[in-house]
DNA sequence: ATTATACCCTACTATTTTTGTCAACATTCA
DNA sequence: TGAATGTTGACAAAAATAGTAGGGTATAAT
Protein backbone atom coordinates (compact mmCIF):
# COMPACT_ATOMS: atom_id res chain seq x y z
CA UNK A 1 0.00 0.00 0.00
CA UNK A 2 3.29 2.70 -1.11
CA UNK A 3 2.28 5.94 -2.33
CA UNK A 4 3.64 6.05 -6.08
CA UNK A 5 6.46 8.36 -7.10
CA UNK A 6 3.92 11.02 -8.37
CA UNK A 7 2.52 12.10 -4.84
CA UNK A 8 5.83 10.96 -2.72
CA UNK A 9 8.41 13.39 -5.48
CA UNK A 10 5.20 15.94 -5.46
CA UNK A 11 5.29 16.51 -2.20
CA UNK A 12 8.78 16.99 -1.71
CA UNK A 13 8.89 20.00 -4.65
CA UNK A 14 5.76 21.78 -3.28
CA UNK A 15 8.13 21.55 -0.07
CA UNK A 16 10.56 22.80 -1.87
CA UNK A 17 8.50 25.60 -3.25
CA UNK A 18 7.46 26.41 -0.16
CA UNK A 19 10.94 26.87 1.45
CA UNK A 20 11.19 29.68 -1.35
CA UNK A 21 7.72 30.92 -0.78
CA UNK A 22 7.46 34.83 -1.31
CA UNK A 23 10.72 34.61 -3.34
CA UNK A 24 9.60 35.01 -6.81
CA UNK A 25 9.23 32.31 -9.37
CA UNK A 26 11.82 29.41 -8.66
CA UNK A 27 12.74 27.42 -11.99
CA UNK A 28 12.23 23.71 -12.35
CA UNK A 29 15.45 22.31 -12.77
CA UNK A 30 16.90 23.82 -9.53
CA UNK A 31 13.66 22.04 -7.86
CA UNK A 32 14.45 18.97 -9.41
CA UNK A 33 18.11 19.03 -8.78
CA UNK A 34 17.63 20.26 -4.87
CA UNK A 35 15.32 17.35 -4.32
CA UNK A 36 17.09 14.78 -6.66
CA UNK A 37 14.10 13.61 -8.98
CA UNK A 38 14.13 13.82 -13.19
CA UNK A 39 13.21 17.27 -14.46
CA UNK A 40 11.12 15.76 -17.34
CA UNK A 41 9.07 13.69 -14.88
CA UNK A 42 8.61 16.57 -12.75
CA UNK A 43 7.15 18.33 -15.12
CA UNK A 44 4.04 16.44 -15.61
CA UNK A 45 3.02 16.86 -11.94
CA UNK A 46 3.93 20.27 -11.50
CA UNK A 47 1.69 20.85 -14.62
CA UNK A 48 -1.45 18.30 -12.53
CA UNK A 49 -0.59 20.63 -9.43
CA UNK A 50 -0.66 23.74 -11.51
CA UNK A 51 -4.51 22.99 -13.02
CA UNK A 52 -5.85 22.34 -9.29
CA UNK A 53 -4.68 25.59 -8.80
CA UNK A 54 -2.14 24.52 -5.99
CA UNK A 55 0.69 26.42 -7.92
CA UNK A 56 1.08 29.50 -10.09
CA UNK A 57 4.11 30.08 -13.05
CA UNK A 58 6.00 32.16 -14.90
CA UNK A 59 6.82 32.42 -18.53
CA UNK A 60 10.22 32.47 -19.36
CA UNK A 61 13.53 33.84 -18.72
CA UNK A 62 13.96 34.34 -14.95
CA UNK A 63 10.32 32.11 -15.09
CA UNK A 64 9.29 29.13 -12.89
CA UNK A 65 6.71 27.80 -10.22
CA UNK A 66 5.76 29.46 -7.00
CA UNK A 67 2.66 28.30 -4.63
CA UNK A 68 -0.56 29.87 -5.58
CA UNK A 69 -1.18 30.35 -1.92
CA UNK A 70 0.20 31.23 0.94
CA UNK A 71 1.90 27.42 2.87
CA UNK A 72 -0.65 27.24 5.51
CA UNK A 73 -3.15 27.35 3.36
CA UNK A 74 -2.13 24.56 1.22
CA UNK A 75 -2.74 20.96 3.51
CA UNK A 76 -0.77 17.32 2.23
CA UNK A 77 -3.80 16.34 1.26
CA UNK A 78 -4.30 18.98 -0.78
CA UNK A 79 -1.37 17.81 -2.85
CA UNK A 80 -1.36 13.99 -2.42
CA UNK A 81 -5.16 14.16 -3.73
CA UNK A 82 -4.27 16.04 -6.97
CA UNK A 83 -1.67 13.78 -7.45
CA UNK A 84 -3.00 10.45 -6.80
CA UNK A 85 -6.78 10.44 -6.25
CA UNK A 86 -8.63 9.92 -2.74
CA UNK A 87 -6.26 7.90 -0.48
CA UNK A 88 -8.31 4.88 0.53
CA UNK A 89 -7.38 1.54 0.73
CA UNK A 90 -10.28 -0.15 -1.35
CA UNK A 91 -12.45 1.72 -4.16
CA UNK A 92 -15.76 1.09 -2.65
CA UNK A 93 -15.00 3.63 0.03
CA UNK A 94 -14.36 6.15 -2.53
CA UNK A 95 -16.00 5.77 -5.95
CA UNK A 96 -20.09 6.28 -4.67
CA UNK A 97 -21.42 4.17 -7.62
CA UNK A 98 -19.34 1.21 -6.33
CA UNK A 99 -20.86 -1.58 -5.93
CA UNK A 100 -19.65 -4.83 -4.04
CA UNK A 101 -21.22 -8.30 -5.28
CA UNK A 102 -22.35 -8.55 -1.67
CA UNK A 103 -23.19 -5.02 -0.78
CA UNK A 104 -25.16 -6.05 1.60
CA UNK A 105 -23.24 -8.11 4.09
CA UNK A 106 -19.98 -6.85 3.42
CA UNK A 107 -18.17 -6.24 6.39
CA UNK A 108 -14.59 -5.36 5.41
CA UNK A 109 -16.11 -2.21 3.71
CA UNK A 110 -16.78 -0.87 7.34
CA UNK A 111 -12.55 -1.81 8.02
CA UNK A 112 -11.71 -0.15 4.61
CA UNK A 113 -13.87 2.98 5.53
CA UNK A 114 -12.29 3.35 8.69
CA UNK A 115 -8.40 3.12 7.72
CA UNK A 116 -9.84 5.80 4.89
CA UNK A 117 -10.40 8.42 7.95
CA UNK A 118 -8.21 8.09 9.48
CA UNK A 119 -5.50 8.81 6.51
CA UNK A 120 -7.67 11.64 5.69
CA UNK A 121 -7.36 12.93 8.79
CA UNK A 122 -3.91 13.29 9.11
CA UNK A 123 -3.28 14.63 5.61
CA UNK A 124 -6.18 17.10 5.85
CA UNK A 125 -4.34 18.32 9.41
CA UNK A 126 -1.15 19.05 8.09
CA UNK A 127 0.05 22.11 6.05
CA UNK A 128 3.26 22.78 4.40
CA UNK A 129 3.62 25.57 6.60
CA UNK A 130 3.90 23.00 9.19
CA UNK A 131 6.05 20.87 7.64
CA UNK A 132 8.79 24.16 7.27
CA UNK A 133 8.48 24.46 11.13
CA UNK A 134 8.97 20.80 11.71
CA UNK A 135 11.94 21.61 9.28
CA UNK A 136 13.09 24.51 11.33
CA UNK A 137 12.75 22.53 15.11
CA UNK A 138 15.08 19.76 13.24
CA UNK A 139 17.67 22.69 12.37
CA UNK A 140 17.77 24.10 15.78
CA UNK A 141 18.17 21.09 17.93
CA UNK A 142 21.27 19.90 15.32
CA UNK A 143 22.11 23.51 16.29
CA UNK A 144 22.18 22.92 19.78
CA UNK A 145 23.77 19.95 20.11
CA UNK B 1 -2.77 4.04 -2.49
CA UNK B 2 -5.03 0.83 -2.80
CA UNK B 3 -4.60 -2.07 -1.33
CA UNK B 4 -3.83 -5.14 -3.34
CA UNK B 5 -5.88 -7.70 -4.32
CA UNK B 6 -4.01 -9.88 -1.59
CA UNK B 7 -4.65 -7.94 1.57
CA UNK B 8 -8.31 -7.16 0.46
CA UNK B 9 -9.43 -11.34 -0.14
CA UNK B 10 -7.53 -12.26 2.78
CA UNK B 11 -9.58 -10.22 5.06
CA UNK B 12 -12.72 -11.60 3.07
CA UNK B 13 -11.79 -15.19 3.19
CA UNK B 14 -10.28 -14.91 7.53
CA UNK B 15 -13.70 -13.23 8.41
CA UNK B 16 -15.49 -16.45 6.52
CA UNK B 17 -13.64 -18.68 8.58
CA UNK B 18 -14.91 -16.73 11.63
CA UNK B 19 -17.86 -17.09 10.78
CA UNK B 20 -17.32 -20.84 11.23
CA UNK B 21 -15.20 -20.40 13.90
CA UNK B 22 -15.55 -23.86 16.28
CA UNK B 23 -17.21 -26.05 13.54
CA UNK B 24 -13.78 -27.75 12.32
CA UNK B 25 -12.10 -27.53 8.75
CA UNK B 26 -13.62 -25.50 6.14
CA UNK B 27 -12.67 -26.47 2.53
CA UNK B 28 -11.13 -23.59 0.33
CA UNK B 29 -13.80 -23.96 -2.17
CA UNK B 30 -16.55 -23.54 0.18
CA UNK B 31 -15.04 -19.86 1.22
CA UNK B 32 -13.95 -19.15 -2.53
CA UNK B 33 -18.19 -19.67 -3.58
CA UNK B 34 -19.18 -17.69 -0.45
CA UNK B 35 -17.02 -14.42 -0.80
CA UNK B 36 -16.72 -14.88 -4.58
CA UNK B 37 -12.89 -15.32 -5.44
CA UNK B 38 -10.94 -17.76 -7.30
CA UNK B 39 -10.47 -20.68 -5.52
CA UNK B 40 -7.00 -21.00 -6.54
CA UNK B 41 -5.85 -17.53 -6.02
CA UNK B 42 -6.88 -18.29 -2.86
CA UNK B 43 -5.15 -20.98 -2.36
CA UNK B 44 -1.94 -18.61 -2.32
CA UNK B 45 -2.78 -16.24 0.17
CA UNK B 46 -3.97 -18.71 2.26
CA UNK B 47 -0.58 -20.82 2.57
CA UNK B 48 1.01 -17.24 3.71
CA UNK B 49 -1.71 -16.95 6.49
CA UNK B 50 -0.88 -20.44 7.14
CA UNK B 51 2.67 -20.04 7.24
CA UNK B 52 2.43 -17.13 9.81
CA UNK B 53 0.40 -19.09 12.01
CA UNK B 54 -2.73 -17.24 11.18
CA UNK B 55 -5.03 -20.84 10.11
CA UNK B 56 -4.59 -24.26 10.64
CA UNK B 57 -4.84 -26.76 7.71
CA UNK B 58 -6.00 -30.59 7.69
CA UNK B 59 -5.50 -32.12 5.02
CA UNK B 60 -7.53 -35.20 3.01
CA UNK B 61 -11.30 -35.47 2.70
CA UNK B 62 -13.17 -33.82 5.11
CA UNK B 63 -9.74 -31.52 5.50
CA UNK B 64 -10.19 -27.53 5.21
CA UNK B 65 -8.65 -24.92 6.92
CA UNK B 66 -9.45 -23.12 10.34
CA UNK B 67 -8.64 -20.16 12.34
CA UNK B 68 -5.30 -21.08 14.60
CA UNK B 69 -6.60 -18.57 17.34
CA UNK B 70 -10.27 -17.54 18.40
CA UNK B 71 -11.27 -14.03 16.42
CA UNK B 72 -10.65 -12.03 19.61
CA UNK B 73 -7.33 -12.60 19.19
CA UNK B 74 -6.67 -11.97 15.33
CA UNK B 75 -6.47 -8.38 14.42
CA UNK B 76 -6.70 -6.81 10.96
CA UNK B 77 -2.91 -5.93 10.96
CA UNK B 78 -2.02 -9.07 11.62
CA UNK B 79 -3.88 -10.37 8.44
CA UNK B 80 -2.66 -7.41 6.02
CA UNK B 81 0.50 -7.41 7.10
CA UNK B 82 1.22 -10.50 6.88
CA UNK B 83 -0.53 -10.73 2.81
CA UNK B 84 0.83 -6.72 2.08
CA UNK B 85 3.76 -6.28 4.29
CA UNK B 86 3.86 -3.19 6.39
CA UNK B 87 1.07 -0.62 5.43
CA UNK B 88 2.52 2.85 5.15
CA UNK B 89 3.08 5.15 1.94
CA UNK B 90 6.45 4.94 1.68
CA UNK B 91 9.62 2.39 1.93
CA UNK B 92 11.85 5.45 4.11
CA UNK B 93 9.33 4.32 7.06
CA UNK B 94 9.66 0.79 6.93
CA UNK B 95 12.90 -0.65 6.34
CA UNK B 96 15.55 0.63 9.28
CA UNK B 97 18.49 0.72 6.56
CA UNK B 98 16.85 2.62 3.59
CA UNK B 99 18.36 5.35 3.52
CA UNK B 100 17.12 8.36 1.49
CA UNK B 101 19.40 10.88 -0.34
CA UNK B 102 18.61 13.62 1.88
CA UNK B 103 17.87 12.44 5.02
CA UNK B 104 19.13 14.87 7.45
CA UNK B 105 16.63 16.85 6.25
CA UNK B 106 14.10 14.78 4.83
CA UNK B 107 10.64 16.31 6.42
CA UNK B 108 8.08 14.70 4.16
CA UNK B 109 9.35 11.40 6.08
CA UNK B 110 7.46 12.92 9.08
CA UNK B 111 4.44 13.28 7.00
CA UNK B 112 4.88 8.96 5.90
CA UNK B 113 5.76 8.44 9.81
CA UNK B 114 2.30 9.93 11.05
CA UNK B 115 0.45 8.47 8.29
CA UNK B 116 1.34 5.19 8.96
CA UNK B 117 0.91 5.46 12.70
CA UNK B 118 -2.60 6.18 11.90
CA UNK B 119 -3.56 3.25 9.57
CA UNK B 120 -1.56 1.06 12.49
CA UNK B 121 -3.85 2.38 15.29
CA UNK B 122 -6.97 1.40 13.23
CA UNK B 123 -5.98 -2.11 11.77
CA UNK B 124 -3.80 -3.02 15.17
CA UNK B 125 -7.63 -2.20 17.17
CA UNK B 126 -9.83 -4.30 14.83
CA UNK B 127 -10.10 -8.35 15.23
CA UNK B 128 -12.44 -10.53 13.47
CA UNK B 129 -14.44 -10.87 16.44
CA UNK B 130 -15.41 -7.21 16.08
CA UNK B 131 -15.83 -7.88 12.56
CA UNK B 132 -18.56 -10.70 13.90
CA UNK B 133 -19.89 -8.26 16.56
CA UNK B 134 -20.47 -5.35 13.40
CA UNK B 135 -22.33 -8.14 11.02
CA UNK B 136 -24.67 -9.10 13.91
CA UNK B 137 -25.37 -5.88 14.20
CA UNK B 138 -26.37 -4.56 10.76
CA UNK B 139 -28.22 -8.28 11.08
CA UNK B 140 -30.53 -6.61 13.80
CA UNK B 141 -31.24 -3.66 12.46
CA UNK B 142 -32.11 -5.08 9.11
CA UNK B 143 -34.81 -7.22 10.99
CA UNK B 144 -36.25 -4.68 12.98
CA UNK B 145 -37.05 -2.93 10.03
C1' DA C 1 15.44 40.63 -33.71
C1' DT C 2 17.85 37.14 -31.53
C1' DT C 3 18.92 34.10 -28.25
C1' DA C 4 18.58 31.86 -24.02
C1' DT C 5 15.61 30.25 -20.81
C1' DA C 6 11.72 27.98 -19.23
C1' DC C 7 6.99 26.15 -19.48
C1' DC C 8 3.54 22.98 -22.33
C1' DC C 9 2.04 18.90 -24.42
C1' DT C 10 1.79 14.40 -26.45
C1' DA C 11 3.25 10.06 -27.33
C1' DC C 12 5.96 6.26 -26.33
C1' DT C 13 8.29 2.52 -23.68
C1' DA C 14 10.64 -0.36 -20.30
C1' DT C 15 9.83 -2.23 -15.95
C1' DT C 16 7.35 -3.83 -12.21
C1' DT C 17 3.36 -5.35 -9.92
C1' DT C 18 -0.82 -7.48 -9.85
C1' DT C 19 -3.73 -11.07 -10.58
C1' DG C 20 -4.27 -14.81 -11.48
C1' DT C 21 -3.76 -19.98 -14.18
C1' DC C 22 -2.03 -24.55 -14.51
C1' DA C 23 -0.03 -28.82 -13.49
C1' DA C 24 2.00 -32.16 -10.64
C1' DC C 25 2.24 -34.10 -6.26
C1' DA C 26 1.11 -35.37 -1.20
C1' DT C 27 -2.08 -36.71 2.25
C1' DT C 28 -6.17 -38.43 4.30
C1' DC C 29 -10.72 -40.57 4.66
C1' DA C 30 -14.24 -43.80 3.29
C1' DT D 1 -7.94 -48.10 -3.72
C1' DG D 2 -9.99 -43.84 -5.19
C1' DA D 3 -11.87 -39.49 -4.46
C1' DA D 4 -11.38 -35.31 -2.02
C1' DT D 5 -8.52 -32.03 -0.41
C1' DG D 6 -4.18 -29.52 0.58
C1' DT D 7 0.87 -28.12 -1.16
C1' DT D 8 4.00 -26.36 -4.15
C1' DG D 9 6.19 -24.06 -7.85
C1' DA D 10 6.36 -22.47 -12.52
C1' DC D 11 4.32 -19.61 -15.71
C1' DA D 12 1.91 -15.60 -17.91
C1' DA D 13 -1.55 -12.01 -19.33
C1' DA D 14 -2.88 -7.49 -18.05
C1' DA D 15 -2.50 -3.24 -15.82
C1' DA D 16 -0.11 0.30 -13.55
C1' DT D 17 4.05 2.71 -12.76
C1' DA D 18 7.86 5.45 -13.74
C1' DG D 19 9.80 7.55 -16.37
C1' DT D 20 11.93 9.29 -21.59
C1' DA D 21 11.96 11.82 -25.65
C1' DG D 22 11.25 15.57 -28.21
C1' DG D 23 8.99 19.21 -30.40
C1' DG D 24 6.18 23.42 -29.55
C1' DT D 25 5.18 27.84 -27.30
C1' DA D 26 5.87 31.94 -24.50
C1' DT D 27 8.79 35.34 -22.28
C1' DA D 28 12.71 38.23 -20.99
C1' DA D 29 17.22 40.00 -21.48
C1' DT D 30 20.44 41.67 -24.74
Amino acid sequence: MRLSTRGRYGLKAMYQLACYYGEGPIPLNSIAEEQDLSENYLEQLVATLRKEGLLNSVRGAQGGYMLAKPPEDITVGNILRTLEGDLAPADCVIDEEYECAKEESCVTKLVWMRIRDSIDEVIDSITLKDMLDESEKIVTNKTKN
